[in-house]
RNA sequence: UGCCCGAUGGUGUAAUGGUAGCACGAACGACUCUGACUCGUUCUGUCUAGGUUCAAAUCCUAGUCGGGCAGCCA
């Protein structure tokens, strides 16, 4: 099964970026759009990456343009190579068939009119252009860039920087380079390092990458302002000694930029024209102009704009917090189906287009809100109806016994496969003398309007007939071991009264023809809406979050591939376990159950 | 009592000086061989106070409330 076309898509999405993005270039100011998603590969992505995603990879798709996956990767020791691959796997299942085509890819050489900088011979050109890729198909074998590719570019400004008397190597230990910064109301003091010549600054520099100092000893740090309001303008870092290895670069750097000096000239070198982040970033921004506007670049200057976070309800976001979750067993790993990451979702079942969906749908905007997590699941359950198949499932199977049907005869019946479907399709089913039906659908005792089998009452085995229940069969303590029933095969569909009306309705599967499978019925983690607000999360864990049953299917769920996606009729969407379930011992994943507006 | 950003129904958003609209949600009803889907009806909103204007959610001023910023993290 793929994902369906987004039938409920809004035509195009407009936000404050979108606009900014038109204006451009209706100005002239840019002709082609190059946007990047940038994660830093030090853990899994998840729910709230998604609106970043399909922002940048949005905006590229809507404009001809391109997006690149770039690892933010200028911290080493935080970093990993298995995240690296995690992440690229999610965003390109996040994009497939939406925008792959828009994931841009690595090219190497100079661009035209490009100045070398410090006749560096191994710059990194912009990549080709969107035109360039032969086929939508092909694009999203794309690699990924990596900010850790750019380190001999970077350097290379950062020279540029020292000689245009722009940056400095500082000698201040960590602890003093925190007290002369000053606070937010009070304003730093000048390095005693701050003046030293343009000579001295690129010697030590130079013996700082040949590895003479030990870390932390010195950095480089721009020249701008200590007394500045915006303490990111107080001389901030760009560079530290760190003796250790990079998982993608290798072993030859013991100095690593830093973020605010990495971001902005990677997105230069690739093109990028509207560089998107979160809003704690929006003190940044004058420093990402600042490196830029200082370095005479000839391009034209990617800029920064800022947009707040996705924070869903009933949701953890932060890695670390998830990370927490992993290390205590509270879930079973990365990719637990209750997790909130990308790989848990894929697991749970959830079609990448309802992802795509919710940020899309959710919009864009410059202030901090928390939205309904309600506003994914219906997503989600728009997409799974139009594009799932279904089938019966009995979840807490009780016997049924048809008195009026022999043992050993079977009755065929035939049922739909996908009503939504514009020419449905059907399969064969077959009624015998025992069936299971849902324990929950049956009441000795019957609430108001409960339309389901109670003592007396007849009820509709979907796709078969109209029974009528004539006894209640109890064991020794009193519980509930069968029900005995009369069919009325007359009602079934294509014989006389096929169209004889019974208030309910209910699933079923046939006890000898049924197959056995494990579910594990998914709820959300958190018991409150703001799990992140509360003083410990753990003290507000669903306990109810996993439940395993044994279930009984219909057979045609035999053979089925991991990753299919079916509704069980009257109970919700359901999956196939990607990593436990086995041909012989089947384990489905409950995706989501079917709203109920019944429901107690 | 430093700087920056923000504020539209319960929630997420739109309206770019000119009818406050959409979605989610909730309630009720219709339909139904899924108490699903679908359809119909209803519900609730421009933070406050001034000002500019024929006209303000939108522009200005002040206030209130909320968020962010002082990693050699990103």
């Amino acid at each position: 099964m793929t994902d369906s076309e987004n039938k409920a898509a809004p035509s195009t999405p407009s936000d404050f970026i979108r606009d900014i993005v038109a204006a451009d270039l209706a100005s002239g100011r840019h002709t082609e759009i190059v946007t990047r998603f940038p994660p830093e590969p030090n853990g899994y992505l998840h729910l709230g990456h998604v609106r970043s995603i399909c922002l940048n990879f949005g905006i590229a798709r809507e404009n001809n343009g391109r997006c690149n996956l770039r690892f933010d990767d200028t911290n080493p020791a935080k970093e990993e190579v298995e995240y690296v691959e995690a992440i690229v796997t999610d965003v390109k299942w996040l994009i497939a068939g939406w925008a792959d085509h828009c994931l841009g890819f690595k090219a190497k050489g100079a661009l035209p009119n490009e100045q070398l900088v410090d006749g560096n011979p191994d710059f990194f050109a912009a990549p080709v252009p969107n035109s360039a890729i032969p086929n939508p198909q092909s694009a999203i074998k794309a690699e990924p860039f990596f900010a850790s590719d750019y380190f001999e570019t970077l350097y290379a400004y950062a020279l540029d920087l020292i000689r245009r008397g722009k940056a400095y190597v500082c000698d201040l230990s960590p602890e003093d380079t925190e007290k002369y910064r000053g606070a937010p109301d009070q304003p730093g003091t000048d390095s005693p390092w701050r003046n030293r010549s343009v000579d001295e600054n690129l010697d030590l520099f130079a013996r700082m990458r040949a590895g003479e100092y030990p870390d932390a000893a010195r950095t480089l740090r721009a020249k701008i302002d200590m007394a500045s309001p915006n303490v990111w303008l107080r001389d901030p870092l760009l560079y530290r000694i760190r003796h250790v290895g990079h998982h993608h670069a290798g072993d030859g750097w013991c100095i690593y930029p830093l973020y605010d000096y990495a971001h902005c000239l990677s997105d230069y070198v690739e093109g990028v024209t509207h560089s998107l982040c979160s809003l704690e970033f929006v003190p940044h921004r004058p420093l990402y102009d600042w490196i830029l506007e200082n370095l005479s670049l000839p391009r034209a200057l990617p800029r920064q704009y800022e947009f707040a976070k996705l924070l869903p309800t009933y949701t953890l976001l932060s890695k670390r917090n998830i990370l927490r979750l992993v290390k205590e067993n509270i879930v079973s790993g990365w990719d637990d189906p209750r997790l909130p990451t990308i790989v848990g979702l894929r697991r749970r079942g959830v079609p990448a287009a309802a992802l795509r969906r919710f940020a899309i749908e959710t919009g864009i905007t410059t202030y901090n809100g928390i939205t309904d997590i309600a506003v994914f699941e219906h997503a989600l359950r728009d997409e799974l109806n139009n594009a799932a198949e279904r089938r019966l499932a009995v979840l807490r199977p009780i016997k049924l016994v048809l008195t009026n049907i022999a043992p050993g005869e079977t009755v065929e019946c035939e049922a739909v496969n996908n009503p939504q479907s514009e020419s449905p399709t059907k399969r064969p089913l077959a009624l015998t003398r025992e069936v299971f039906i849902e324990f929950d659908d049956f009441a000795e005792v019957p609430p108001p309007k409960f339309f389901r089998l109670k003592p007396g009452g007849e009820v509709r085995l979907k796709y078969a007939c109209i029974i009528k229940l004539d006894e209640i069969v109890k064991d020794d303590s009193g519980a509930v071991t069968e029900l005995r029933c009369t069919a009325d095969l007359s009602t079934r569909s294509g014989h006389p009264n096929a169209d004889k009306k019974v208030k309910g309705t209910i699933h079923w599967v046939s006890a000898s023809e049924c197959i056995d499978a494990e579910v594990r019925l998914y709820d959300r983690l958190f018991t409150v809406p703001e799990p992140a607000g509360e003083e410990d999360f753990m003290k507000v864990l669903n306990p109810k979050s996993l439940e395993t049953v044994n279930a009984k299917l219909e057979p045609s769920l035999a053979g089925r591939c991991a990753g299919e996606r079916f509704q069980f009729e009257r109970l919700g969407y359901f999956t196939l376990d990607s990593r436990d379930s086995k041909p012989d011992r089947l384990v489905f994943n409950r995706t989501i159950t079917l709203r109920d507006t019944w429901a107690k």
